[in-house]
DNA sequence: GCAAATTCCTACACGTGTGTATTAATGTGA
DNA sequence: TCACATTAATACACACGTGTAGGAATTTGC
């Protein structure tokens, strides 16, 4: 006997997209699973249960779990590291050093609120050893990246003495106060906005930075 | 037949100790595991494995794994957290607010200095939903701290305008600086020293918090 | 309309980790 | 020395996640 009217009927079966139609959708679910509870929360069977498919139809997208997240970086935070390498490279005023880094914590704030969710998920940290290694090398690229801007900067503008040996803990300081901001950004509880809250960072780091 | 006397016998029966005798051990050698492969990997059976006996003898000891977890996080981060508390308050010299951030800062590198694994241990992230909220919890009390410190200080130092707004945002800037500094000093492919980075840090700290 | 290819679901086998009842060994005190 | 309490090992049942084969439904092309 088929199911009655009342409640809802037993799952229908989903329609026929395929692989290639379906992929980009799969991406979809695990990323609000992602954010609502951590990429450690993004498996196979919960992406599938989440888009009200079974396993198989994810495993028919993607070969496995890896690969799944690996895919979700990849289309999540591409941007996202453009726009955090964008902000180094155009904040490059060769004459006035505090609006420099004015305009590269505006610059990468404007991102974030832009796609809030997106950096939300990548800044959550990561829970899971098989993806840890992306993150890392993510990071070790925005650090090279970060290295090569402020190295020169500190050179020319103030011949920072002994700068060899400054120069990683200066760029730890300054990658952790880069994630500070994004974090004070995306917490709701206060007002700061893009601009605002870059301009102040990014004077209180252009003080800190200039007579190390 | 006895095993010959080839190759290691067949695992002795671990010694009668009782649950209180090697809940210790227990812990130890979930530290071990813990700053060898993550927090992640302590698992009823690592541990029991790693000190030559079955998990029944370890769940003699703790309930379950989040209890285990527990109190080697209990046991572990309790100077810990005294240290970050205690150099919060002893650096209160209410003449001279350089010399107060570099007193902090000596004060805690040198106590990440004095017991360098369990930091890194405590530093390396979260990777577990059922602790995260120890770490939570833990870090929610620095920040109330910190506060409790910085506050009066930008209010009779630098009569900070607007402090209401931007203490949050300070606060998240100085404990990532704290972060990052323990990262720097752990780190060993540099040669900094708790006192030489602290003067460093507090340094720069100071000059970022000084006009903010 | 209807056959055929595509796509989805059901069901299984496996691995790892949890937590517990039962059985066997060890110490210990009389 | 030997019975008895304590303690450890074996073995089981379960939950959850992975990955795969085979049968049922839906599209699509003719």
């Amino acid at each position: 006997m088929p199911p009655p009217t009342t409640g809802q009927a037993q799952r229908a079966r989903a329609p026929h997209l395929g692989p290639e139609r379906r992929r980009p959708l799969v991406l979809d679910a695990a990323r609000a699973i992602a954010v609502a509870d951590g990429i450690g929360a993004v498996t196979i069977g919960s992406v599938a249960a989440a888009m009200g498919v079974t396993r198989p139809v994810v495993y028919a997208c993607f070969a496995d779990r890896v690969e799944l997240v690996d895919a979700l970086l990849d289309r999540e935070s591409g941007e996202l590291l453009e726009a955090i390498l964008a902000a180094l490279h155009g904040s490059a005023n060769p004459d006035d050093p505090e609006q420099a880094f004015v305009d590269g914590f505006r610059a990468l704030l404007n991102a974030a609120a832009g796609a809030p969710e997106t950096w939300r998920l990548v800044f959550s940290g990561e829970p899971d050893p098989a993806i840890a290694e992306r993150f890392r090398d993510a990071k070790a690229l925005v650090q090279a990246r970060a290295t090569e801007w402020i190295r020169p900067a500190m050179e020319r503008w103030w011949q920072t003495s002994d700068l060899e040996r400054k120069l990683p803990v200066l760029i730890d300081l300054f990658l952790s106060s880069c994630e500070s901001a994004v974090r004070s950004l995306l917490d709701s509880s206060n007002d700061w906005g893009p601009d605002d809250l870059g301009t102040f960072m990014g004077k209180a780091l252009h003080r800190a930075f200039k007579d190390a």
